[in-house]
DNA sequence: TTCCTGACTGATTGGTGAGTCAATCAGGGC
DNA sequence: GCCCTGATTGACTCACCAATCAGTCAGGAA
């Protein structure tokens, strides 16, 4: 890609990586593109080489990531294990992200999939792919008896998914302890809270 | 309060209930003051005669609400009917409280109790007592043995206001319909949903 | 009638920060 | 050696907007 840097870093990616540090600690609208070329160590103006506008460096962030997310959801459908084993893949991965890289899942949650006037709009048809992969799943386990059918596919999604940006919010406000034990049990409880709400009694 | 205006409206309310449709149209950091202004049909010093600043406004707006969100929640505790019928009552209260003023709610989901940079924070101790008070009245269920004790009781109060918050965000970004049918099924089966999980199996 | 208070006005200011751009520099092809 | 391409730089521009402030106006007190 580089002619000048053979062997050296991609200073996009350096980019990319101080953008996520810059907006978890200061937010999007706080912080000054200066802040990323600063953090970034790279001239001001390299970052509109690299990238159209501010926004287009969010946009990116969360369109890398979110896209992994969809190909998890994707995998999970596709390797159809049990229910309960679907949703706790699908809960590892998110809280297994915020566990690897906890600004970058900050970043994604406070600025996009919560921002109802900006990015989050603008991201609405990725964001309902996701609803919509979860929702599938859960109607299949109706279908197959596991799950009772009087609660829509749809609102078990927003519950299931509600619960776990919840509990990503709670580590993000530094309110509830996030040791790996933690998030160990966190992972297990909301699987274990959702499904026992679903299942059908025996 | 006012001379000028003996029989006339209180201006501080109107500039507060045309922030509350400024602020859900716009955004808090997208929108102008002077938006505000015209849309109270006001001049635009006045806003800074009764407030200090573009901050305050929201400030305002969000302590005046969830000061009545922390009463109904401390009102369930005192009247201590059944436990489900507690969590309805709290899950209710939120859902008409949308229900009523759709932008308003709007503005405290997006713009406060989900902005972990800027006014989330600065209201972390009112949000917290919130939550505080769920756990409370869960941890009671479990003492009286209708919730199982293998959950924490900070952990359930996550799933059950994450389930509602993603609700309202459902709303809010128009993903979901919004009849008064559905908002009076959702709240009943946000409390299906989490009771179910939580409560003793038979 | 005069003065005082406080609601109300809106032009002005001052700071800020996104985005531009002209210039520099390094490497590769010829 | 020379040109071309594209990465890299950072000073500058320009629009925008929060906050200020000097003033107007209305009603009540004395």
């Amino acid at each position: 890609m580089s002619a000048r840097n053979a062997g050296a870093v991609d200073k996009r990616r350096v980019i990319l990586d101080a953008a996520i540090r810059v907006f978890a600690r200061e937010g999007f609208y706080s912080c000054r593109v200066s802040d990323i070329a600063n953090e970034a160590g790279v001239a001001y103006g390299l970052v509109y080489h690299y990238f159209r506008s501010k926004d287009e460096v969010l946009d990116t962030l969360f369109t890398e990531r979110w896209t992994l997310l969809l190909e998890a959801i994707a995998e999970v459908d596709r390797r159809d294990p049990p229910i309960r084993e679907k949703l706790d893949a699908i809960a590892s991965f998110i809280v297994d992200s915020y566990q690897n890289d906890p600004d970058l899942m900050k970043v994604i949650i406070v600025e996009v999939t919560r921002a109802a006037n900006t990015f989050g709009r603008a991201h609405l048809p990725e964001i309902s792919q996701a609803y919509d992969g979860i929702a599938a799943i859960i109607r299949k386990a109706q279908e197959e008896g596991a799950f009772r059918t009087d609660i829509s596919p749809e609102f078990a999604t927003l519950c299931f998914y509600g619960a776990i940006e919840q509990l990503l919010t709670a580590w993000i406000f530094e309110a509830i302890p996030a040791t790996p034990d933690d998030f160990a049990q966190a992972k297990q409880m909301v699987v274990e809270t959702v499904c026992g709400g679903l299942e059908v009694r025996a």
